[in-house]
DNA sequence: TCACGTTGCTAAACTGATTTAGCAGAGCAT
DNA sequence: ATGCTCTGCTAAATCAGTTTAGCAACGTGA
């Protein structure tokens, strides 16, 4: 790869002067005292050659090389973590960075390995990401340099970047109360661990916070709380059903994601009810499904992608220690509308 | 980042001998006529010390950098990619080489731009990867070293990994045969665009391709061929009805991918018909909607891990100019039985 | 006229590894 | 004693940049 590549000495020689010319001259370096006539050469020089410098010389001598390792649990292979990616690696190209990225797969061993790979290349610093929003605890061996959580947070303060998800909580169950829900709003999705093992979760708390106080402000309560021991659609399926075992049907269902929410759906396509008319449905996430619903579901996203833009420019713009919390917009949809009765 | 480490000359030190003793025991090198005493020592200092190797300065030396560039144009960010990348990593892990990812986002600029700054940072091969299968233009910049395709072909004949698409359609078809299904087969999902030009998909052909060839060979052919202008659920919805409205309805539907056969259980539920007990519907991708669905959904898996873990041991292990075909097994679920009457 | 500052540039050191070429000493045969 | 090979090791070059220190020529004021 990259045979033939002409040097910095190449430039110099062609431009007829020394080396540390060309290189003052190409980094633009103010100060020097060459000669406009100089600049000219040397640019045209290296133009012609097609220069571009080598990337390990220079951080040998720097120890800079541009590049930021992306390291998460399983974030990068999910359906999730696309968007953090993508994010990231457009604020990291607008800064003429770029990502080496490595999956720990959760097991420390890979863990090692991959943080150890990362830094025997040098990069300018390390985004530890995690796909589930919560807790964890940081490898020692990143801390001597700049770190950056994303969708996570630490016992030890490091900057980080998460959704906001209390906010959400908010921002959905007004959307609900301002339909003219009220005393029927059933929660989709509680679930124990989530809520209490910031290790497991974060959102579920804050979510569930987020919507508890916004109902009780608006001097009301959930009518019903149906628990999940998971967030697939299939815990969403067996849920709702429940939910519509129960006497007072609801209104309105906040599911915990879009999973969830999706079960939902199938279940009250079997029950004969209808979305919205009959009941109006409201989530977490925005995941593609979301908008392949009938009707659309309206659901509050994780911004994935500010969060990865946001976690590049905090880790090479600026240190920042207190949490970024990055606002989950609501989706509007079809799945809400005024209750029926 | 990456401060106060230990380098070769420390470890040279603190066994009392010269760097290239240590740098001969430390990469195994055969033939040296060092001591074991020596070897004993080298070995002991870098564990002290915590040595690890400066691959700048190593790759500045060999131009060697362990490091492979994952260049795709959208692929990165969707939910297909994942497990590309995935299997890539796994793949490069076990080859003690690392991931630089990069995304062109379709855009000739970006793609120069990022392939530039792979190429600066001295990848030793590309893998070049495409979000739907097609054929594509290579960047001539990449092709002065390795490179790999992966989900697509060129007009260079460069070595490339694809899914068996055209197998593929002759397993779904298989399997409906099996059943008992034969002559009121219907497909969803024909595109003249993403027939005809494999710029665009190659996918669609070969799927179809595959469809006939069975059937053909089973004596039968398809009962209709619904048109969709893209493949997603609305159009798979669509679709389905216009299916449905004809006379006589099919016994199967095959769906050209998963999310038009998602369209198509919605459009089934409203029509009041259930899968599979009125109609069997299997489909291609194996999206992550295919285990949601109620009942889960039969589909011929595109299988990203393996391909991206082939592109990578092709890329580092052996050149093959074939293309590499790699098979896409047929999860079996509930979405198939046998035809009513 | 000469010390001094400015201008325009360069030689050489340095980064941390690998690799080539070769040296000193021991053992052995002649 | 001399020449030879073998053993065990090292000095120095090299990769492609950045950076430090400083040189030569020129103008200027005293």
């Amino acid at each position: 790869m990259a045979r033939n590549r002409a040097t910095l000495a190449d430039v110099a020689r062609r431009a007829g002067l020394s080396k540390t010319a060309a290189s003052m001259v190409l980094n633009g370096r103010e100060g020097t005292r060459l000669s406009t006539e100089a600049h000219q050469r040397v640019f045209a020089a290296a133009e012609e050659l097609g220069y571009r410098p080598n990337v390990a010389a220079r951080s040998l001598r720097t120890r800079k090389t541009a590049t930021i390792a992306f390291v998460s649990d399983i974030v990068a292979t999910t359906r999730f973590a696309g968007g953090l990616i993508r994010g990231a690696l457009d604020a990291a190209r607008e800064r003429d960075h770029v990502l080496l990225i490595a999956e720990t797969q959760g097991d420390a061993a890979f863990e090692q390995y991959a943080i150890e790979a990362m830094l025997d290349r040098q990069v300018d610093g390390v985004i530890y990401a995690a796909m589930a929003t919560r807790r964890l605890a940081v490898p020692p061996a990143i801390l001597n340099g700049p770190v950056v959580l994303l969708n996570a947070t630490s016992p030890e303060n490091l900057p980080c970047v998460l959704p906001d998800d209390e906010r959400a909580g908010r921002t959905v169950a007004t959307a609900l109360l301002e339909k003219g829900h009220r005393d029927r709003i059933a929660l989709l999705g509680r679930n124990r661990l989530k809520e209490r093992e910031p290790g497991v979760s974060l959102a579920a708390q804050a979510r569930l916070q987020g919507i508890r106080d916004t109902l009780s402000a608006a001097g009301t309560t959930l009518l019903a709380e149906a628990f999940c021991s998971d967030w697939l659609p299939e815990h969403g399926y067996a849920a709702m059903r429940s939910l519509l075992g129960r006497s007072g049907r609801p209104s309105a269902v906040i599911c915990m994601n879009d999973r969830l929410a999706f079960g939902a759906y199938q279940a009250l396509g079997e029950a004969g009810l209808a979305v919205p008319t009959d009941i109006s449905v409201v989530s977490f996430d925005d995941d593609p499904i979301a908008t392949w619903l009938r009707p659309g579901l309206a659901t509050a996203a994780l911004p994935h992608e500010q969060m990865g833009r946001r976690a590049v420019e905090i880790l090479l713009d600026g240190r920042t220690t207190e949490p970024t919390l990055v606002p989950m917009p609501l989706r509007r949809r079809r799945s809400i509308a005024a209750p029926a009765s």
